[in-house]
Formats: C-alpha cells, sequence, structure tokens
RNA sequence: GGCCCCAUCGUUUAGCGGCCUAGGACGGCGCCCUUUCACGGCGUUAACACGGGUUCGAAUCCCGUUGGGGCUACCA
C-alpha cells in the first residue's frame, strides 16, 4: 500500500529498540497491567534497548495519586526497572500526561494547520439519529460528514452556543500493519472512521496522547494488551499525520499480547481478587516466582522446563515468541512455582522475607530480638521445604516465639488426641528430662523418644508422637518434631508436655 | 448488527510439513519416602474443535463451518 511506502514502520532492532509502559493510574495494579509492564521490560533488557515509564494520567475523573503510587511499588517490588520515564527523568520529560497538555496543544495547532484534523459539532445523539434516517444500524458510528463544513456553516453551529470537538481524518483506505505477536492484520476501508481526538473543551483525548507520546518518545515497539487492537488502524492514521507534520518519521511496530483470563472465559475483571497483584504479594507470593509466572501467561522458554529466573527469560525472551491466544490466570500453579522458588532461596534470605509476614500476623514484631533471630534462623529452614506461600509461615512457626503458658491447643488437634494421650505424655516427660541439658539436640531427642514410646510402650509412631506435636505446637500439622524440641529447648518442651497433660486430667 | 482476534490434555504450554503411536508443567489419581503436614521420587490420567483442500506426507499451510473472546465512547 502506498502508504506504507511513504510511512514506514520502524525497523529498529537491538539498542534501537525502544519500548514503553504506559498505564493509567486507576485501581490496584492488575495482574494483565503488570505482565504486560513484564513483557515490555523483558523486550528492551533482552535487546539492550530503553524502557520508557510513562503514566497517562489524562482522565482526571478516575485517576489518584494513591494509584500511581501503588503502580511505582509494583514495578519496584518486581525489580521491573525503566530506564526513562516517572520518578527517574530523562530526555522527554515530562513523563506524566497530566503534565504535556502544552505539548498537544502544540501539536493540536499544527495538525489543524494542515488541515489533518477539523472541527465537528455532532453529538452522539445526532450521529445515532442520522445513521437511522439514512437507513443504517444506529450502532454504526461517525460517517465523517462533516469534513468539508464551509466557514458559514461553522459559524452557525457557533451561533447556537455549540462548541466543536476535533476529529481526525482517516484515510478512505484499508489499514494494514504487520502484527508482532499476530502476523499481518488488515482492517477494511469503513471499518473505522473519523474519532474525535479533542473535546470541545480543549481536553485531548487517549487515542491521541498515546500515539502523540510515543511518536515524541521515539518509542519503536508498542507491545500492549489484546483489547487495544481495534483501535490500532486508527493510531496508526494518526501516525500518518505526525509523520506528515514532522512530528516522527516512522510508525512503530506493533504486538498484542493475549488476555489474561479469569475463571470463566472472560478476561480477568478488576473485581476478581486474583487480579490484585498486592493481594498476592500480601499471600506471600516472592517477586521471583511471580514474575517467572508472569513470564507463561503467554510466553514459554524452553519445552521441558517452566521454573526459572528472572535472567533466563531475559536472555531468550523476544516478542515473536509470544502465543496470540488467551491465557487463563491459574493460582494453583502459580503458587506451585512460588513454592519452587522459595525453595531455591539462600536459606538466610529466605528467613529475612518471612519476618514481615509473621510480623503482619502478630507472631512477633520488629525490630526483633536476638533470641528471635536465632530462633527464626534455625526454623525458617524447617518450613522453607514445605511451604508455597510466605504467607503460610505464622501458622507454622508461631508457636516457636510464644511462651509455654500462652500457647493455644487448637480444638482440631485436641480431638486428635488418643485415648492413652496422658500415659504417652507422661512417659516422654520423664524420658526427656533424664537428657542432660547439654546433650539436648535433635537427634538424642530422638533416639529417647524412640527407646521410650516406640520400643518401650510398642506404641506407632504416628499415636506416639501426635499428642508430643499438639502439646509442643498447639497443632496437628508443624514443624518436624524433634526439630522444633531442640529450637525450644529442654526447658519450654517440658513446659509444653506438661500444660498438655495437665489439661488433659482436668 | 459491523469489524477484529483466537482455537493442542481440566488448565497452561512445546510443536513453526516428515523427529508426534503429540513432549513438559500445574491439577487429579495411585504408589514410595515419612513422627504430622508438606517437600521429594516414581507411575498414571488426559488434547491436535469440525469439514474440505494443498502435499508423497499436516497438529503444523490454505479455505469454510462451528465455538469462544474483544472492540464498536467527546474512558484509558
Amino acid at each position: 500500500m502506498s502508504t506504507t511506502t511513504a510511512h514506514p514502520f520502524s525497523t529498529a532492532t537491538g539498542t534501537d529498540v525502544r519500548v514503553r509502559f504506559c498505564p493509567s493510574p486507576t485501581g490496584t495494579p492488575h495482574v494483565g497491567l503488570i505482565r504486560t509492564a513484564l513483557f515490555n521490560w523483558a523486550y528492551a533488557r533482552h535487546t539492550g534497548g530503553q524502557f520508557i515509564f510513562r503514566v497517562e494520567d489524562t482522565d482526571a475523573a478516575r485517576d489518584s495519586e494513591e494509584s500511581y503510587t501503588q503502580l511505582l511499588e509494583a514495578l519496584r517490588w518486581l525489580n521491573l526497572d525503566w530506564d526513562e520515564g516517572v520518578e527517574t527523568g530523562g530526555p522527554h520529560e515530562p513523563y506524566r500526561q497530566s503534565q504535556r497538555y502544552d505539548i498537544y496543544r502544540d501539536v493540536i495547532a499544527k495538525l489543524i494547520e494542515s488541515g489533518h484534523i477539523y472541527e465537528s459539532f455532532a453529538t452522539g445523539e445526532e450521529i445515532a439519529e442520522r445513521n437511522i434516517k439514512l437507513g443504517r444500524d444506529a450502532k454504526l458510528g461517525y460517517d465523517n460528514y462533516e469534513r468539508d463544513l464551509t466557514e458559514e456553516q461553522k459559524a452557525a453551529f457557533r451561533a447556537e452556543g455549540r462548541e466543536p470537538a476535533l476529529r481526525l481524518k482517516v484515510p478512505d483506505t484499508e489499514l494494514s500493519f504487520d502484527d508482532l505477536v499476530r502476523g499481518e492484520i488488515t482492517f477494511p476501508a469503513g471499518s473505522f472512521s473519523d474519532f474525535v481526538v479533542v473535546r470541545p473543551n480543549g481536553h485531548p483525548l487517549y487515542p491521541f496522547v498515546n500515539p502523540v507520546d510515543d511518536a515524541l518518545m521515539g518509542v519503536t515497539h508498542v507491545l500492549r494488551g489484546e483489547d487495544l487492537l481495534s483501535s490500532t488502524p486508527r493510531q496508526i492514521a494518526l501516525y500518518h499525520a505526525l509523520i506528515d507534520i514532522g512530528i516522527t518519521t516512522f510508525v512503530p511496530r506493533f504486538g498484542h499480547l493475549p488476555y489474561v483470563m479469569g475463571d470463566k472465559n472472560k478476561k480477568l475483571s478488576k473485581r476478581d481478587p486474583e487480579s490484585n497483584l498486592f493481594l498476592h504479594r500480601e499471600r506471600g507470593f516472592i517477586p521471583e516466582g511471580l514474575v517467572n509466572y508472569l513470564s507463561l501467561l503467554g510466553w514459554s522458554l524452553t519445552h521441558d522446563r517452566d521454573v526459572f529466573s528472572i535472567e533466563e527469560m531475559v536472555a531468550a525472551f523476544d516478542v515473536v515468541d509470544v502465543n496470540p491466544n488467551p491465557a487463563r490466570f491459574d493460582l494453583k500453579k502459580a503458587e506451585s512455582l512460588n513454592g519452587d522458588h522459595i525453595r531455591l532461596l539462600e536459606p538466610a534470605d529466605f528467613a529475612q522475607r518471612v519476618v514481615p509476614y509473621l510480623a503482619a500476623a502478630g507472631v512477633l514484631s520488629e525490630p526483633l530480638s536476638d533470641t528471635e533471630k536465632t530462633v527464626l534462623a534455625a526454623a525458617a529452614p524447617l518450613v522453607q521445604e514445605r511451604i508455597a506461600l510466605l504467607g503460610e509461615t505464622p501458622a507454622m512457626l508461631g508457636f516457636l516465639f510464644q511462651p509455654a503458658d500462652k500457647l493455644e491447643h487448637q480444638a482440631d488437634a485436641l480431638a486428635s488426641l488418643p485415648q492413652n494421650a496422658s500415659e504417652i505424655l507422661t512417659a516422654a516427660t520423664i524420658a526427656l528430662r533424664n537428657i542432660p541439658e547439654a546433650e539436648w539436640t535433635t537427634d538424642r531427642v530422638h533416639s529417647t523418644l524412640t527407646e521410650t514410646l516406640i520400643d518401650g510402650l510398642a506404641l506407632k509412631p504416628r499415636v506416639a508422637f501426635g499428642p508430643l506435636r499438639v502439646a509442643v505446637s498447639g497443632r496437628k500439622i508443624s514443624p518436624p518434631l524433634f526439630e522444633s524440641m531442640e529450637i525450644l529447648g529442654q526447658a519450654d518442651t517440658l513446659a509444653r508436655l506438661e500444660r498438655l497433660s495437665a489439661t488433659l486430667v482436668s
């Protein structure tokens, strides 16, 4: 097509690549949005190009500063750093659209002067009426009939007190582009019409400011959600106008990333709790695990492995390998992957990361005392091997930070006690009391208890150790018993056994 | 209604004409390990939507059908 020849698409590769993440700050960060950020970031890091973070806060009614802050927090938490953008600055400042209105005014003036945009006085109702009158579907949209309004007609509208919106003249031809993830896509002539770029009150709209900023910032690859696919021809039309007036020299390549679906066959909605990035963090996802899972939403590293590091992702990531079909957000899989990444953490690192979760649950408070640090360091490895979310740790480790007399025995744990629980506790208490304090180790506790209960009383391990577990942790499920006893120490352990015994007698 | 996108196990993904009697992972099921719960190990379950082409040969290319989804704002 001639327009394509006249207005070439970007051919940028390698370090010339410029991608951007440009959310509008409405609501809390959505995992689909973050997936988009991740893919843009990964593409920039893979190619050695630049990653721009721009904020599209031109909707005063819905944008909030709180949401803006959350966006920053989200990217920082996931370690998705940007080369240019809000906070960090760069050669195309400012990076918040609410501060760029002067720039848009200038571009608008040039587009009016060059005849690419024109005044449109029609209201939505009038457009629908007109369609009906002409025997077309009312939903058909605008038919460009004000393109050539005379000065007299415009004056007449103004005399009625009407102010015009500004519309872009789109070409009356088909428009196609080569989508990075979907291949060649063509929109037939007439499937898109002149669209409003500026409201009557002078406020520029998203379909205008987004491409304008991309053009001004030299964005070469637009990787965004599939929901924006149908607006692409209009954007390309705008680009042609921008090239015409010398704002830029090329049209970026587009890549439309697949939807992130919820349980049902529809987009994961902001209402779905699973869409909330911070909720996942609260539950104990670690950045490594969540990023890994998010990367799998429409992409894969290789055929036989899906646990990998962000570095491995960057090394391999290319948008052209992104799968075009929608991906479902599968919490189970995400959690499993997170567990794998938790297991990969250095034990000290893991212990460190668990602290905020323990603090939030009231298990302990920061800063930790030396004793608490010691206990945590000893206990953390015991649970690192068995959880999928950091949020599971308070329930698992809480008993270690409670004094024996404050420990609560859970109902289901008490209910699980065998008839002879008292007898078992007494026998165990006597045996454990005989261990010299200096020899109080996991192994010694283990062997002593085995001799006394398994060999001596001929009990099954399950029956023998159950009551001890309940006495020590208050729960049916706990970290390994003997290790726990070692961490608690002899005196505390004995106190717990005696306390449960006392409870059972009374 | 119009336009656009999508189509491999329950889910996600590998596959880009012969390596596929279709591979991995999560889930499910079973077994093993085991002081509980996990973790781990082993095994198992289960898919190319349908119909036409093209080709010596199709999950892979083309067309159609069906089924999903999205867009169709003076929101972003």
